[in-house]
DNA sequence: CCGTTCCGTAAGCCATGACTTACCGTAAGT
DNA sequence: ACTTACGGTAAGTCATGGCTTACGGAACGG
Protein backbone atom coordinates (compact mmCIF):
# COMPACT_ATOMS: atom_id res chain seq x y z
CA UNK A 1 0.00 0.00 0.00
CA UNK A 2 2.66 2.31 -1.15
CA UNK A 3 -0.06 4.98 -2.16
CA UNK A 4 -0.79 5.01 1.35
CA UNK A 5 2.75 6.71 1.82
CA UNK A 6 2.68 9.36 -1.20
CA UNK A 7 -0.56 10.04 0.51
CA UNK A 8 0.68 10.37 3.88
CA UNK A 9 3.87 12.21 2.72
CA UNK A 10 2.42 14.83 0.50
CA UNK A 11 -0.18 15.81 2.72
CA UNK A 12 2.11 18.34 4.86
CA UNK A 13 2.48 21.63 2.20
CA UNK A 14 5.72 22.46 2.99
CA UNK A 15 6.92 19.18 2.10
CA UNK A 16 4.60 19.43 -1.42
CA UNK A 17 6.10 22.49 -1.75
CA UNK A 18 9.95 20.86 -1.66
CA UNK A 19 8.36 17.92 -4.10
CA UNK A 20 6.92 20.63 -6.90
CA UNK A 21 10.04 22.32 -7.44
CA UNK A 22 11.72 19.57 -8.54
CA UNK A 23 8.88 19.53 -11.50
CA UNK A 24 11.23 21.95 -13.35
CA UNK A 25 14.14 19.46 -12.91
CA UNK A 26 17.02 18.40 -10.57
CA UNK A 27 17.86 20.81 -8.01
CA UNK A 28 20.46 21.13 -5.14
CA UNK A 29 18.91 21.48 -2.06
CA UNK A 30 20.62 25.35 -1.83
CA UNK A 31 18.53 25.66 -5.00
CA UNK A 32 15.41 24.18 -3.28
CA UNK A 33 15.15 25.93 0.20
CA UNK A 34 16.04 29.74 -1.43
CA UNK A 35 12.58 31.32 -0.76
CA UNK A 36 10.71 28.62 1.11
CA UNK A 37 9.67 29.45 4.69
CA UNK A 38 11.34 27.27 6.80
CA UNK A 39 15.40 26.50 7.73
CA UNK A 40 17.97 24.33 5.41
CA UNK A 41 18.10 21.73 7.72
CA UNK A 42 13.96 21.08 7.56
CA UNK A 43 14.19 20.97 3.65
CA UNK A 44 16.98 18.17 4.30
CA UNK A 45 14.59 16.53 6.56
CA UNK A 46 11.37 16.83 3.70
CA UNK A 47 13.93 15.26 1.15
CA UNK A 48 14.75 12.43 2.97
CA UNK A 49 10.85 11.52 3.86
CA UNK A 50 10.36 11.89 -0.04
CA UNK A 51 13.57 9.81 -0.65
CA UNK A 52 12.39 6.94 1.68
CA UNK A 53 9.31 7.45 0.22
CA UNK A 54 10.78 6.85 -3.15
CA UNK A 55 9.21 10.21 -4.56
CA UNK A 56 12.47 11.42 -5.27
CA UNK A 57 15.90 10.59 -5.90
CA UNK A 58 19.38 11.84 -4.81
CA UNK A 59 22.97 12.32 -6.68
CA UNK A 60 26.12 13.64 -5.65
CA UNK A 61 28.02 15.95 -7.72
CA UNK A 62 30.77 17.29 -5.36
CA UNK A 63 29.67 18.80 -2.17
CA UNK A 64 26.01 18.88 -3.72
CA UNK A 65 23.27 16.98 -3.56
CA UNK A 66 21.05 16.82 -6.34
CA UNK A 67 17.45 15.79 -6.11
CA UNK A 68 15.21 14.85 -8.91
CA UNK A 69 12.01 13.70 -8.98
CA UNK A 70 10.68 10.17 -9.37
CA UNK A 71 7.60 10.38 -10.86
CA UNK A 72 7.22 6.19 -10.86
CA UNK A 73 6.54 7.17 -6.83
CA UNK A 74 3.46 8.65 -7.82
CA UNK A 75 1.84 5.86 -9.66
CA UNK A 76 0.50 3.77 -6.95
CA UNK A 77 -1.68 6.45 -5.98
CA UNK A 78 -2.67 7.20 -9.55
CA UNK A 79 -3.77 3.42 -10.02
CA UNK A 80 -5.77 4.01 -6.74
CA UNK A 81 -7.23 6.98 -7.43
CA UNK A 82 -8.55 5.07 -10.68
CA UNK A 83 -9.72 2.81 -8.81
CA UNK A 84 -12.77 4.85 -7.67
CA UNK A 85 -14.10 4.88 -11.52
CA UNK A 86 -14.12 1.47 -12.00
CA UNK A 87 -16.80 1.08 -13.93
CA UNK A 88 -15.41 1.08 -17.90
CA UNK A 89 -17.48 3.12 -18.88
CA UNK A 90 -18.06 5.77 -16.43
CA UNK A 91 -14.12 5.84 -16.77
CA UNK A 92 -14.37 6.52 -20.19
CA UNK A 93 -16.28 9.23 -19.52
CA UNK A 94 -14.17 11.11 -16.90
CA UNK A 95 -11.59 10.97 -19.40
CA UNK A 96 -13.42 12.58 -21.98
CA UNK A 97 -14.29 15.43 -19.47
CA UNK A 98 -10.93 15.88 -18.57
CA UNK A 99 -9.70 16.00 -22.00
CA UNK A 100 -12.06 18.43 -22.88
CA UNK A 101 -13.55 19.87 -19.80
CA UNK A 102 -16.90 19.82 -21.45
CA UNK A 103 -19.68 17.84 -20.45
CA UNK A 104 -23.21 18.45 -21.02
CA UNK A 105 -24.40 15.00 -19.62
CA UNK A 106 -26.92 13.79 -17.18
CA UNK A 107 -24.39 13.70 -14.37
CA UNK A 108 -25.17 15.66 -11.05
CA UNK A 109 -23.46 18.72 -9.82
CA UNK B 1 -5.65 24.18 -4.28
CA UNK B 2 -8.43 21.87 -3.37
CA UNK B 3 -6.30 18.59 -3.91
CA UNK B 4 -3.75 20.14 -0.89
CA UNK B 5 -6.86 19.59 0.98
CA UNK B 6 -7.42 16.12 -0.65
CA UNK B 7 -4.47 15.22 0.30
CA UNK B 8 -4.43 16.16 4.02
CA UNK B 9 -7.67 14.59 4.43
CA UNK B 10 -6.99 11.26 2.65
CA UNK B 11 -3.94 10.97 4.49
CA UNK B 12 -5.45 9.19 7.99
CA UNK B 13 -5.23 6.15 7.46
CA UNK B 14 -8.23 5.38 9.79
CA UNK B 15 -10.33 7.95 7.36
CA UNK B 16 -8.68 6.42 4.16
CA UNK B 17 -10.57 3.38 5.54
CA UNK B 18 -13.74 5.32 6.42
CA UNK B 19 -13.61 6.74 2.79
CA UNK B 20 -13.14 3.52 1.17
CA UNK B 21 -15.94 1.89 2.43
CA UNK B 22 -18.14 4.26 0.62
CA UNK B 23 -16.93 2.71 -3.08
CA UNK B 24 -19.36 0.00 -2.46
CA UNK B 25 -22.45 2.18 -2.66
CA UNK B 26 -23.84 4.72 0.44
CA UNK B 27 -23.86 3.65 3.82
CA UNK B 28 -25.04 5.13 7.30
CA UNK B 29 -22.44 6.02 9.55
CA UNK B 30 -22.85 2.68 11.58
CA UNK B 31 -22.32 0.28 8.86
CA UNK B 32 -19.40 2.30 8.21
CA UNK B 33 -18.34 2.32 11.69
CA UNK B 34 -18.99 -1.69 12.49
CA UNK B 35 -15.37 -3.72 12.20
CA UNK B 36 -13.57 -0.32 12.07
CA UNK B 37 -10.81 -0.44 15.14
CA UNK B 38 -12.04 3.18 16.28
CA UNK B 39 -15.01 4.30 17.74
CA UNK B 40 -18.06 5.13 16.84
CA UNK B 41 -17.87 8.87 17.34
CA UNK B 42 -14.04 8.74 15.67
CA UNK B 43 -15.61 7.81 12.58
CA UNK B 44 -18.53 10.53 12.70
CA UNK B 45 -15.43 13.02 13.40
CA UNK B 46 -13.63 11.67 9.93
CA UNK B 47 -17.13 12.16 8.12
CA UNK B 48 -17.69 15.63 9.05
CA UNK B 49 -13.82 16.50 7.71
CA UNK B 50 -14.55 14.41 4.81
CA UNK B 51 -17.50 15.85 3.91
CA UNK B 52 -16.01 19.30 4.48
CA UNK B 53 -13.41 18.60 1.82
CA UNK B 54 -16.29 17.99 -0.31
CA UNK B 55 -15.44 14.24 -0.54
CA UNK B 56 -18.37 12.63 0.65
CA UNK B 57 -22.05 13.99 1.00
CA UNK B 58 -24.73 13.38 3.20
CA UNK B 59 -28.17 13.12 3.53
CA UNK B 60 -30.79 11.87 6.54
CA UNK B 61 -33.05 9.08 5.92
CA UNK B 62 -35.24 9.27 9.31
CA UNK B 63 -32.89 8.76 11.91
CA UNK B 64 -30.32 7.96 10.20
CA UNK B 65 -27.51 9.92 7.88
CA UNK B 66 -26.70 8.29 4.98
CA UNK B 67 -23.29 8.96 3.60
CA UNK B 68 -22.10 8.77 0.18
CA UNK B 69 -18.65 9.05 -1.62
CA UNK B 70 -18.44 12.41 -3.75
CA UNK B 71 -15.55 11.13 -6.91
CA UNK B 72 -15.54 14.75 -7.86
CA UNK B 73 -14.07 15.65 -4.91
CA UNK B 74 -10.98 13.51 -5.96
CA UNK B 75 -11.06 15.69 -9.50
CA UNK B 76 -8.21 18.28 -8.76
CA UNK B 77 -6.13 15.78 -7.09
CA UNK B 78 -6.38 13.63 -10.16
CA UNK B 79 -5.46 16.60 -12.58
CA UNK B 80 -2.62 17.79 -9.86
CA UNK B 81 -1.20 14.27 -10.31
CA UNK B 82 -1.85 14.55 -14.46
CA UNK B 83 0.14 17.54 -14.21
CA UNK B 84 3.63 15.93 -13.30
CA UNK B 85 3.42 14.51 -16.81
CA UNK B 86 3.38 17.23 -19.16
CA UNK B 87 4.86 16.17 -22.22
CA UNK B 88 1.71 15.35 -23.76
CA UNK B 89 3.21 11.84 -25.59
CA UNK B 90 3.93 11.20 -22.33
CA UNK B 91 0.78 11.78 -21.14
CA UNK B 92 -1.26 10.38 -23.68
CA UNK B 93 0.77 6.86 -22.83
CA UNK B 94 -0.11 6.93 -19.06
CA UNK B 95 -3.73 7.88 -20.18
CA UNK B 96 -3.89 4.59 -22.71
CA UNK B 97 -2.16 2.59 -20.03
CA UNK B 98 -4.87 3.61 -18.27
CA UNK B 99 -7.94 2.33 -20.08
CA UNK B 100 -6.15 -0.71 -20.82
CA UNK B 101 -5.56 -1.63 -17.23
CA UNK B 102 -9.60 -0.87 -16.62
CA UNK B 103 -10.93 -2.50 -19.60
CA UNK B 104 -8.74 -5.89 -18.80
CA UNK B 105 -10.18 -5.65 -15.19
CA UNK B 106 -7.05 -6.92 -14.05
CA UNK B 107 -5.43 -6.22 -10.98
CA UNK B 108 -1.53 -6.15 -10.26
CA UNK B 109 -0.17 -5.85 -7.01
C1' DC C 1 -45.01 8.61 26.44
C1' DC C 2 -40.93 5.75 27.25
C1' DG C 3 -37.21 3.26 25.84
C1' DT C 4 -34.10 2.41 22.20
C1' DT C 5 -31.48 3.26 18.28
C1' DC C 6 -29.12 6.49 15.68
C1' DC C 7 -25.50 9.93 15.48
C1' DG C 8 -23.42 14.53 16.14
C1' DT C 9 -20.75 17.49 19.47
C1' DA C 10 -17.83 18.77 23.66
C1' DA C 11 -13.88 18.27 26.37
C1' DG C 12 -9.71 16.44 27.40
C1' DC C 13 -5.67 13.30 26.72
C1' DC C 14 -1.66 12.06 24.25
C1' DA C 15 1.28 10.69 20.39
C1' DT C 16 3.02 12.28 16.16
C1' DG C 17 5.73 15.14 13.50
C1' DA C 18 7.26 19.62 11.75
C1' DC C 19 10.17 22.98 13.20
C1' DT C 20 14.34 25.16 15.47
C1' DT C 21 19.49 25.59 16.75
C1' DA C 22 23.74 23.40 17.13
C1' DC C 23 27.03 20.51 15.43
C1' DC C 24 29.70 17.50 12.25
C1' DG C 25 31.82 15.62 8.11
C1' DT C 26 33.11 16.41 3.26
C1' DA C 27 34.51 18.78 -0.93
C1' DA C 28 36.76 22.40 -3.33
C1' DG C 29 39.37 26.93 -3.61
C1' DT C 30 43.40 29.59 -2.25
C1' DA D 1 46.65 23.44 5.73
C1' DC D 2 42.81 26.98 6.24
C1' DT D 3 38.65 28.43 4.92
C1' DT D 4 34.36 28.56 3.10
C1' DA D 5 30.19 26.45 0.88
C1' DC D 6 27.31 22.49 1.17
C1' DG D 7 24.17 19.64 3.57
C1' DG D 8 23.03 15.66 6.70
C1' DT D 9 22.04 14.49 11.70
C1' DA D 10 20.94 15.23 16.84
C1' DA D 11 18.26 16.97 20.34
C1' DG D 12 14.67 19.36 22.11
C1' DT D 13 10.31 22.31 21.68
C1' DC D 14 5.65 22.90 20.54
C1' DA D 15 1.36 22.71 17.88
C1' DT D 16 -1.68 19.69 15.47
C1' DG D 17 -5.03 16.34 15.29
C1' DG D 18 -6.86 11.75 16.18
C1' DC D 19 -8.69 9.29 19.85
C1' DT D 20 -11.56 8.49 23.99
C1' DT D 21 -15.66 9.06 27.15
C1' DA D 22 -19.68 11.58 28.16
C1' DC D 23 -23.53 13.85 26.81
C1' DG D 24 -27.66 15.59 24.12
C1' DG D 25 -31.07 15.72 20.69
C1' DA D 26 -33.94 13.56 17.02
C1' DA D 27 -36.65 9.75 15.05
C1' DC D 28 -39.20 5.49 15.55
C1' DG D 29 -41.50 1.35 17.99
C1' DG D 30 -44.03 -0.45 21.79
Amino acid sequence: MAYGTALTVLADPTRRQVFERLRDGPRPVNAIAAGLPVSRPAVSQHLKVLKDAGLVEEHSEGARRIYALRREGLAELREWLDGFWDDALLAFKIEAERSHRQMKGKTDE
